[in-house]
DNA sequence: TCCGATTACTTTAAGCTTAAAGTAATTTCG
DNA sequence: CGAAATTACTTTAAGCTTAAAGTAATCGGA
């Protein structure tokens, strides 16, 4: 409706950065679950859970999984009684505060998780390949920006 | 400048590079999901919905909105189905093709969206202050180089 | 014309996700 | 010590999401 038109620069950059950004991610997101059902039969937040685990090999609270994931409490409850199920981790109560809950990997949870991984960051060398070396230095650096503007609070 | 990186290339750069993208998209999206429903009362996906149908005031078909919400047709029809219960959409079937549903903001969703969207462009906005213009320019590139490179699909 | 294929959408089952409420253990403080 | 507050986690209700199966309308031949 407006009459006027664009003399002004570009007023909606940030809003179409942003729609490219979740389309970015969405696309590549959206293939590593496809991906990971069809040849694992998985699904992302298990793979996720099971990679915060296998870098804390003593373990982890279900506080300290919620941090690293960045989800809720409860998510993570459910998260963990299905890898439970499945027999990939296993929990234990704390003796000195019977409240905390510590998880950890088990054998076959780590080899589940080790057969894995090397195929998962193939999938996404692959995706991000449009990239040379400078370039995804500069996206990775921007991006650091971005997360540093986001308000101050802990990465 | 790193001296010893310099011989092997990196070859976790991608995957760092791949977490960064998703911590910088997660937390933005997840303020936005969580400012939708406080100041709106709403959610991320109905939100989207609306964005379409206000971008096609002829409407569109539910296919359509699958399309470009890159959303899954079932998932299409429960949201329309909510939309529609709160009033801020309608529907209507072609007589040419009795299959096909065609959605059409309500003059309250039209006026529930204009309200919405200003404040939403606003926190995006906000959230990427971090960036001058140059800096959201070579970003937006970095990420059109991306996704040419996530295989040659229509945008 | 009619029947098999296709299209457009809906339903279903399962899982992810959150906020809010609930439970139980621990800590704090009078 | 003992009650209140806090902490760590679980449960619940609601919504989002998908793949797969289902329904109904249309199209494409023979």
């Amino acid at each position: 409706m407006s009459a006027a038109g664009q003399l002004r620069p570009d007023r909606k950059l940030e809003l179409r950065l942003w729609l490219r950004m979740l389309a970015c991610t969405g696309r590549i997101e959206r293939t590593i679950r496809s991906r990971l059902r069809e040849e694992f039969d998985t699904t992302l937040p298990r793979f996720d859970v099971l990679a915060q685990l296998d870098r804390a090999p003593e373990g982890l609270t279900m506080g300290a999984l919620s941090g690293r994931l960045m989800v809720s409490a409860g998510n993570v409850t459910g998260l963990v009684n299905r890898l439970a199920e499945e027999g990939l981790v296993a929990t234990s109560r704390l003796p000195e505060d019977r409240r905390t809950q510590v998880v950890r990997l088990t054998a076959e949870g780590k080899r589940a998780f080790d057969r894995m991984t090397p195929v998962h960051e193939g999938w996404i060398d692959e995706m991000l390949s449009g990239l040379n070396q400078g370039e995804a230095e500069s996206l990775y650096a921007l991006l650091g920006k971005v997360r540093s503007g986001l308000g101050e609070r802990a990465g």
